[in-house]
DNA sequence: CTGAAAGCGCTTACAG
DNA sequence: CTGAAAGCGCTTACAG
């Protein structure tokens, strides 16, 4: 063994005395319940009951071993009390390979975030897991089986994704963010997309929009339809024609494509609404670039509410769903499953309309 | 606890008599290596021995304890073993929150998943550590003395970033993506980004074009400031001017802006390089726009081979990363460094430039 | 409220 | 080549 060590402990022996005199490698090995239980004078017992928050300890000793637990800077062996308690403390964000794009959507890595800051404050990982086309299936189950994980988040599913079944059927907590398409039911936490659409929608006939346009999202997905479905009622509420409409993906370059479209076929709209923010973005671009003015000729409204719909000329105005809400709501979803509690029901969090300048 | 038990086994207690008869909940409990080496008629040790592949078993052995294994669909227990081994079996990609960004760029997502492939072939699992700028230091620091994660990967560094000094100086196993900008010394691999934009400016140079211009990438990044010092290199060797710079931050929008500000500046410019696929795509958009023939009147050179250089219109000729490679090489590195080997040298691997239809 | 003791499922010298 | 045994660091009934 040459070089650094690399941080990794070794087992430390206590072997045969040490040949070597002079000083040890100063706290070679982390300090343990042992080690704190004897700075402390208590037992080991009590030391794990004040760790983790036990409320059958006297005030006194519970200071005594705080104290100790400081002063050494004591962490808990996660794998030993994993063990124990058949907890990892970590959970999973399953992806499929195809999809890494989860990370893609500036909507996914905010949620991704929150949940993360979520988690960590309830001390738990979460543990990227990818899985490909081929051999699923084996590998997730073996994860699962192995107790990997204590719960796993799906996310940005498409329709005929295999992946709710089988983590539905392994029986492991889980919960998906968005509503599931299939006719597996497992927990969700979505917002209400079609009042979402109806929302900006009323908007733009109020202010007195007669042909109203919208670039959709993906047919296969949840917020897809939703959306165009909350486009389609308002705009029959309101006794209007609602057949302007183009597809987009959600991204930006989608969204000026579907704009360009849209102009082609029906160059006398007097407004669009969007299924994301990215895609209005686009929107406006090929607006720009056709000349037509944002708001006066054309409305602009977007659908997410994220840095993006600041930053565009002019400002969004967009439907804004509550991120850290639905990221915290999805965590304790998760966690309470994972500790024993009955299924959660779906949450559907409610969505606000912002104006800003574009429409 | 009423409802459905959500998965995580109970500490199956032996107890007192079970006193309801008929049939156990089946299978509630995992295979543990006891069952297994009861199942084979052989001992704990010599399952252990055959699933981790020791060579000392015998062949016939090895047989029977292999299919006692298949039968019983047995996983070893992670926290058990990391417990013995001290080793968690898993390593964390550290980001910064205000970096989640990490996953907005499409050569990051590759390269995160090709790591997920490596990883996953060799059984470890990624973490995804976020770093709040605020108590960064000490959640990290305690993360780390927890042994949670065997090592830590570093990507899309800025210069001034804060973590791989604090990690440095932790002692894990760290590896980096990219050169590092500050002081500390960190195993990394990268390509050779200067010698990448040569290969690009020398064949703008080779086709005849005598305006080059470059967007280049953030110059607080290694990749911003090494593909312009390889522009500006080439050029130079060509005795010819480099003065057509504009900069972006690597997004495709980014790009765009960059080269309408080039076109206004440099309006008889015949080439430009772009340190990204994303921003060429953003170039050619522009060009478009301006109604310049590509490459007819301006040659468009990218970097990355991300999907969208054979989206484009014309397809991108563009630098070529061995992103397999890269995220292969930094699983080897960071492993062995856990495996307690010697601090590995930087690896640069090679770039080459594929030529299609925009120069 | 506190402690002694058992046990979680594994790996690894140590004998044979 | 194989097994008996110790031990990794924790939690949790069980007594007191």
């Amino acid at each position: 063994m040459t070089g650094k060590d690399g941080g990794i402990p070794k087992a430390v022996a206590p072997g045969p005395e040490a040949v070597v005199p002079g000083p040890e490698p100063a706290s070679a090995s982390a300090p343990t319940l042992e080690t704190v239980a004897a700075e402390a004078g208590v037992s080991r017992a009590t030391v794990s009951r004040v760790v983790n928050g036990s409320p059958k300890v006297s005030d006194e000793v519970r200071a005594v071993v705080q104290a100790a637990v400081a002063r050494l800077g004591y962490v808990p062996n996660r794998a030993a009390r994993s063990l124990v308690t058949r907890r990892t403390g970590s959970v999973a964000l399953v992806v499929s390979e195809a999809e890494m794009k989860v990370f893609t959507d500036p909507l996914l890595a905010a949620m991704v975030r929150s949940m993360g800051v979520a988690l960590s404050a309830r001390d738990v990982q979460l543990v990227l897991m990818m899985v490909r086309a081929d051999n699923e299936r084996q590998r997730l189950t073996g994860y699962l089986l192995g107790g990997h994980v204590d719960g796993v988040f799906l996310m940005s599913l498409h329709e005929g994704d295999p992946l709710p079944r089988i983590l539905h059927d392994s029986g492991v907590p889980v919960v998906q963010m968005a509503r599931p398409l299939g006719d597996v039911k497992l927990p969700y936490v979505d917002v209400d997309n079609v009042h979402g659409a109806r929302l900006a929608v009323r908007h733009l006939v109020a202010i007195g929009r007669q042909r109203i346009a919208t670039i959709a999202g993906p047919p296969d997905m949840v917020a897809g339809v939703d959306r165009l479905d909350g486009f389609r009622e308002e705009l029959l509420g309101a006794r209007m024609a609602d057949h302007r409409v183009a597809f987009g993906d959600f991204s930006q370059s989608s969204g000026e494509q579907a704009m360009l479209a849209l102009l082609a076929d029906h160059p006398d709209l007097d407004a669009v609404f969007c299924a994301s923010d990215l895609m209005a973005a686009g929107a406006l671009r090929a607006l720009r670039r056709h000349e037509r003015r944002v708001p006066e000729d054309v409305a602009v409204v977007g659908y997410d509410d994220l840095d993006v719909a600041l930053l565009t000329e002019p400002p969004l105005s967009t439907v804004s769903q509550p991120v850290e809400a639905m990221a915290a709501t999805m965590v304790d979803m998760l966690l309470a499953q994972v500790a024993g509690r009955p299924l959660p029901s779906p949450a559907i969090l409610p969505t606000r309309l912002v104006l800003r300048a574009s429409g």
